[in-house]
DNA sequence: GTAATGTATTACCGTAGGGTAATATATCTG
DNA sequence: CAGATATATTACCCTACGGTAATACATTAC
């Protein structure tokens, strides 16, 4: 474990990474409310996709009568790709930094909400 | 461009973060000095997954005599990743900062020098 | 009980991508 | 000039992976 191929590659797919977005913002979410914001995409595909993201330790499930609630696990997320960002730390320390300041100027609280990406036809 | 995908992608093959290290360690290097860094890999091997990093713009090559000097682009690695990263930013900035005050507690100048996957030998 | 719901699993399809070998192209050397 | 060197390109194999449909399984509802 502790393997950053597995996580770049989980990362690589946009539908995971908004499946991450949603649980961030919104919280835990069942299998059914995240695969109806996936209207393309048949359920059991969300399904494996949450699989491979509870492989990967990115999201963990617990079960609440007959549905899977899952929800964001950050520390893994973050122990996984720090020690990789640590190395390049340098660079993008400045722009991050740029970053937050201005998140910070202007309210702060909807870092997180790029909605205007969810709800769109073709991800790429 | 400007792709979170394509960038995932590119960093989830440990081929190509190898590549990234050593130019980021050793400054440019031409494509025979980085294969000779992959013993169980063919050169044209090699020069693919350059061609991959050169289209993702994480690198950039410029021609000397018969041979391609790559180099690293940390801007474009950085505004790549940054908007991502900074989406999370809350989660890892904890973590990434213990790395950092760790780092320049000691030394600050081998931060990048994550020597043990890397084996030098002489090149000609 | 039976039916409906929520999720997971399996089987299968198509494509993308990493790997090699062979070939091509450009540049240096003798 | 011929031949060696450095890199790129092409063709091809094989595996991984995202997607679907079909099925299975558990849980709630009727």
């Amino acid at each position: 474990m502790s393997n950053s191929s597995a996580l770049f590659r989980i990362l690589a797919d946009p539908t995971r990474r908004l499946i991450l977005d949603l649980l961030a913002e919104r919280g835990p979410l069942s299998v059914g409310q995240l695969a109806s914001e996936f209207p393309d995409l048949v359920a059991s595909g969300i399904s494996k996709h949450l699989m491979s993201l509870r492989a990967g330790g990115v999201v963990s499930a617990t079960r609440r009568g007959r549905q899977q609630i899952y929800q964001l696990e950050p520390d893994a997320l973050a122990a996984g790709l720090t020690p990789w960002l640590a190395k390049y730390e340098q660079y993008w320390s400045a722009a991050l930094g740029r970053l937050r300041d201005l998140a910070q100027e202007d309210g702060a609280a909807d870092r997180l909400t790029s909605r205007k990406n969810v709800r769109r036809k073709r991800l790429k």
